[in-house]
DNA sequence: GGCGATTCTGCAACTAGTTGCAGAAGGATC
DNA sequence: GATCCTTCTGCAACTAGTTGCAGAATCGCC
């Protein structure tokens, strides 16, 4: 649903192949829509079916080859559009809080293993988002209007694993030490 | 994937129809996990064939009449099982944040009214937690072990309607007035 | 220059979730 | 007692995302 305008942003960003957008998704935009290698193809054969993007000019266009994509006016039209448009926040799913939920009904034996794990995890994503922002956005330098964006992205990012750290920390602190 | 455990959840805490079970996903339960009533429909009938739940004995077993379900032992120990199990968080993926994103590159024009409408939606569900913490965990009474988990379950819904509420406020004003 | 590992692209088949619709039951109204 | 509306259940068809695998190109190594 979305994945469409996460490649044409990450191909405007940068003109890439199939497989340079999957190593992007593995960080960078995919921390904040994630996609296999998969979906990213089957995408791309849309996208250029729809004339959104085109493979740059190649001699031999044959399986296995790699091809270079680039977004084309439509696409970035069709991008345009939809950062103004109207889209409702999909309803929240965690399988987290639905276990602590279901823990409630059933008991919570093994879920602190389980806690301890996600916020291991959590912390780790957290830590990293932290370098990305030492690194891209130092504190003293004001970017310009596409940067102080991204920062703005990069702060979601942080502070949302800033909430699983915190959660998962008063959860584990409310089961004791048995759970 | 975990729709099976959070009607199982459901059932557990009250056997229901599946026309209840759907109006249970529309709050409480479906704060966290939502599902439709067709999602549903279609996962009841598995559990049934699965012989983790039963349709309460009813006359005439036809279409178009409601069947009640319970919970037998083998789903209560399915769901036991589910809450100490290793699952990985699933990669956060923000049609938000993503947005920015793309907004950085190709300009935030329109962004702003859309920006303003989450933010409404955010308070509204941050609103409506609020209200069932005070009905259902009034601070004084210290419930029990299970009360305790479901708070923090709430707890946990509140603190990201928080986290939303902040982060678009600070976009807005990130925005300026044009955006 | 032949061989094996790796890179890159993609097909096929699957599971999860969504949308549109429709039929049966039962109550409300006249 | 016929008609209509609502409730409840469910089928069918769709889109999105995942998993497993495989073929072609390329690179390193001997």
């Amino acid at each position: 649903m979305s994945l469409p305008y996460a490649i044409l942003t990450a191909l405007l960003e940068k003109p890439s192949s199939g497989l340079e957008l999957t190593r992007r998704f593995d960080k960078s935009i995919g921390y904040f829509w994630s996609a296999t290698h998969q979906q990213i193809y089957r995408e791309l054969g849309r996208l250029e079916e729809a004339g959104q993007i085109r493979a740059l000019p190649s001699p031999v266009p044959v399986r296995g080859q790699r091809k270079e994509y680039e977004v084309l006016p439509a696409g970035r039209e069709f991008l345009r559009e939809w950062v103004g448009a109207a889209e409702d926040p999909k309803p929240l799913r965690s399988a987290l809080l639905l276990r602590m939920r279901a823990a409630a009904v059933v008991g919570s034996a093994g879920l602190r293993a389980e806690l301890e794990r996600h916020l291991a995890l959590h912390r780790a994503q957290l830590d990293e988002y932290l370098v990305i922002e030492e690194r891209d956005f130092p504190a003293e330098r004001r970017g310009s209007e596409p940067d102080r964006l991204r920062h703005l992205v990069l702060r979601g990012g942080i502070d949302l694993e800033r909430f699983w750290v915190e959660w998962l920390t008063a959860a584990l602190e409310e089961l004791g030490p048995e759970g």
